[in-house]
DNA sequence: CTAGGGTTAG
């Protein structure tokens, strides 16, 4: 979801002492032998027992031999016949099912009404409702539980409406509903979403009271908690009368579902007290509550647990645990769980790539987010080299992750290549697109892709509006914010951003205010940190600092560090020292260990000539031990990254690009370039501005985003556009010299530095003149 | 001896 300007909150969950004690304690229990449900069955098994068989793989062999005796046409016990259908279900396999289907009649045990309801159930789960379908209508007669295993059929195959008219039938035929059917009828419903026909069926459960009923009781509080409505999922969870682990799993997905994981954590811990003991669905559910919080430490605890109780080698735990390591951006340890998978799915491929996705926004560094992103591409071709194909879940997660680190070409490949698919016409992946788009620089193409989708939601309107605002585009931002609401779309906070922002980049105050008010009074949506910080943009660029500072006290919470620098940016334009001052003195309360803070302030009291704050915040540095922070840059083409630094710039094998940075930088001056240094800093003060050196504007001609320019100019083709990365921010000087470089070579520059895209073409840029540089 | 409720990814 696009977010502009980008103010990052994070909440993080501070587990309960009494939480990780029971989590410890438990933990601690001697080791259980795998507990899995199947293997239990199993030795309970008569069959099973007597061909041997204890793991999956000699299953398979039991199967094996149990077909010469079909071939024979040995007539089985009906009880011989439920392993071999559990093994089809087991390898989802049809034709296997059709082995034993065609012996079935041979031996005249068609007749045998519980075996063939067990068959419509295995073709269900196979998938082939079509056969499931024949054998349930060639059914001697029909029960309720027939019908029943008929629409979970239907349900389970994304055939919710079938389902709905399999209850018509039965009840036409007089058959009465069990708990059981009203569970897959409210769940068809939900796959439907319809929540009047819901409502038929929820009236009909209070009329005979049966919501107490585990498997009435389940399956209603995952209806409510789709419907978004978490209160009456907890009610009818508090009403269960026997619950067991389905109803506790349950309730724990349906906080996860409705945003309110802590409460989905405190349940599992309410569970582990009435001594319930979790299985594997309920070990993904909290693990990925764990990694919705990015609660690390917390989800390593309930995956100890889950080893203890013997679910060490579950595939679906595993993919869960890998995934919130990745987001918690510890690669290597992702690794070795990926490294001790048998099998790799198609889930674990989709929780590698949407992992190194989200390891992009946890990364300590540009260049660590870079590395993520890098990775995830790297997996994404190895998925499509190999058996298995992206689908919907890759293809949003890819489109994301090139948006997030600039891969503009791989993103136009991987779009090129999906267009047959046909999973573009998901909205989710489409919304994909038009971030992705957006973020590499191209307003057109993002627009084309919006206008290609088949259906949009909030947020693809709110990813096309703040792409619009983020590009400067801020009267088709504000049109297609009012087509929206014509459409009857209702915005959320995150679209009232693009739409301020878009008003400020406009410099429309009057349209500013308006929107402001829309947002508090029409739609009660309390302004967030983010709707301030372009309020308080709005009137800095319109040099209003009062205003600006106005905004800033009227907030009933403490500004953020992009609010501060906004501020001070506008403090440096028009001379404010007063609130300037002020501001740069709460940016380093807020961010003391931040090197890029240090390196922008004493950027900003050089400029004010304030050499007293210079040599101050020089000697908290040293206090603190605050280094300065590596300036890098970087430019791929066809797969290979060429990165700078500012410091190795002079290295030998950059000469043809530093001639050509010499003869730009010569030919600007003679169009009136200028440094900031050298239009503020007065010759008695040069010098001692100088021995700033390293942070001041003076030495910005070094500043790597420059040298990256200069070889994206010589090494790409003269129609497609430069782009550029950078870990920090771009300083004012770098910003006007690209700019005039746009002009001079007639290319298209984008820089993607630590705040924000920056799209360069004919002497302008997309950010406007200001843009809160300091 | 036949059905069901819960799971991971955007």
């Amino acid at each position: 979801m696009a977010s502009l300007p980008s103010f990052p909150s994070t909440t993080t969950f501070q587990p309960e002492p009494s939480l990780l004690q029971k989590l410890s304690s438990i933990a601690s229990l001697p080791a259980q032998k795998n507990a899995s449900s199947q293997s239990i069955s199993f030795h309970r098994n008569p069959l099973t027992t007597q061909l041997n068989g204890a793991t999956e793989q000699k299953r398979y062999i039991d199967f094996r031999e149990a077909l010469s005796l079909i071939r024979r046409g040995t007539k089985f016990k009906s009880q011989v016949y439920h392993p071999l259908l559990q093994h089809c279900i087991d390898k989802n396999s049809v034709s296997e099912a059709e082995i034993l289907h065609a012996h079935m009649i041979k031996t005249g045990t068609q007749e045998q009404f519980f075996l063939m309801t067990a068959l419509v159930n295995v073709y269900a789960k196979c998938g082939d409702m079509k056969s499931a379908r024949k054998v349930f209508d060639n059914l001697p007669r029909r029960n309720v539980i027939a019908w029943t295993t008929l629409m979970s059929g239907y349900v389970q195959n994304s055939r919710p409406e079938s389902a709905v008219e399999v209850y018509r039938e039965m009840l036409e035929s007089g058959s009465l509903p069990t708990g059981h059917t009203l569970g897959i009828a409210l769940n068809a419903c939900s796959a439907l979403n319809l929540l009047d026909l819901g409502r038929q069926f929820h009236a009909f459960i209070i009329k005979y009271k049966i919501a107490h009923d585990p498997s009435v009781g389940n399956a209603l509080c995952t209806f409510y908690s789709k419907f978004g409505c978490l209160k009456s999922a907890v009610e009818t969870f508090k009403g269960i009368e026997e619950k067991n682990v389905i109803s506790w799993t349950a309730i724990i997905t349906a906080c996860g579902d409705s945003s309110d994981a802590a409460s989905g954590l405190r349940f599992f811990i309410e569970m582990l007290k009435e001594d319930v003991n979790p299985n594997e669905f309920t070990f993904t559910a909290v693990i990925s509550l764990c990694s919705v919080l990015l609660a690390l430490d917390t989800g390593a605890q309930v995956h100890s647990l889950a080893i203890k109780l013997g679910y060490e080698s579950n595939i679906q735990i595993i993919n869960s645990i890998m995934y919130l390591y990745l987001k918690s951006g510890r690669i290597d340890e992702a690794q070795n769980f990926f490294n001790r998978l048998e099998s790799v799915s198609m889930v674990t491929w989709n929780a590698v790539i949407a992992g190194h996705a989200q390891a992009i926004d946890v990364a300590k560094d540009e260049l660590l987010a870079h590395r993520s992103g890098t990775e995830a591409l790297r997996n994404y071709f190895h998925l499509n080299r190999s058996v298995l194909k992206p689908d919907l879940y890759t293809l949003s997660s890819i489109f994301t992750v090139c948006g997030k680190i600039l891969a503009a070409e791989q993103g136009e490949q991987i779009h090129a290549h999906t267009i047959k698919t046909g999973f573009l016409s998901d909205v989710v992946v489409g919304t994909a697109l038009v971030n992705m788009y957006s973020k590499c620089g191209s307003v057109e193409r993002a627009s084309k892709a919006f206008l290609e989708m088949s259906t949009r939601t909030m947020i693809s309107w709110t990813a096309m509006i703040s792409s619009f605002a983020q590009h400067g585009w801020s009267t088709q931002a504000l049109q297609l914010f009012e087509d929206m609401r014509l459409a009857g779309v209702k915005p959320n906070q995150i679209t009232f951003v693009g739409a301020l922002a878009a008003c400020s980049h406009a410099r429309m105050v009057n349209e500013g205010l308006r929107y402001f008010e829309m947002m508090r009074k029409e739609y009660r949506i309390r302004p967030l940190m983010d709707h301030y910080g372009c309020m308080v943009d709005l009137y800095v660029r319109l040099g209003r600092i009062d205003e600006a500072f106005n905004v800033v006290k009227k907030m009933d919470f403490p500004p953020n560090e992009f609010i501060w620098l906004v501020l001070i940016s506008g403090c440096r334009d028009q001379g404010n020292e007063e609130i300037g001052f002020h501001a740069a003195q709460q940016l380093l309360k807020l961010k003391p260990k931040d090197p890029q803070i240090y390196s922008i302030l004493l950027n900003y009291y050089a400029s004010a000539k304030s050499w007293e704050d210079v040599s101050r915040l020089k000697e908290l540095m040293k206090e603190e031990k605050i280094g300065i922070l590596e300036d890098w840059s970087w430019i791929s083409i066809k797969d290979k990254v060429h990165s700078f630094k500012t410091s190795i710039q002079r290295a030998p094998g950059n000469a043809g690009t530093l001639r050509l940075l010499d003869e730009l930088l010569d030919k600007a001056r003679s169009h009136g370039y200028m440094t900031h240094a050298a239009m503020e800093v007065n010759n008695e003060v040069r010098e001692e501005e100088m021995e700033h050196d390293h942070y001041s504007s003076a030495s910005a001609a070094n500043h790597s985003e420059r040298l990256a320019v200069a070889f994206g100019l010589l090494n790409i083709q003269t129609d497609a556009p430069i782009r550029v990365n950078k870990n920090t921010r771009m300083c004012r000087d770098c910003h006007s010299f690209i700019k005039i470089v746009s002009s001079m070579s007639s290319r298209e520059i984008i820089v993607k530095d630590s705040w924000r895209i920056h799209r360069f073409a004919n002497g302008q840029c997309s950010c406007g003149e200001f843009c809160g540089l300091v």
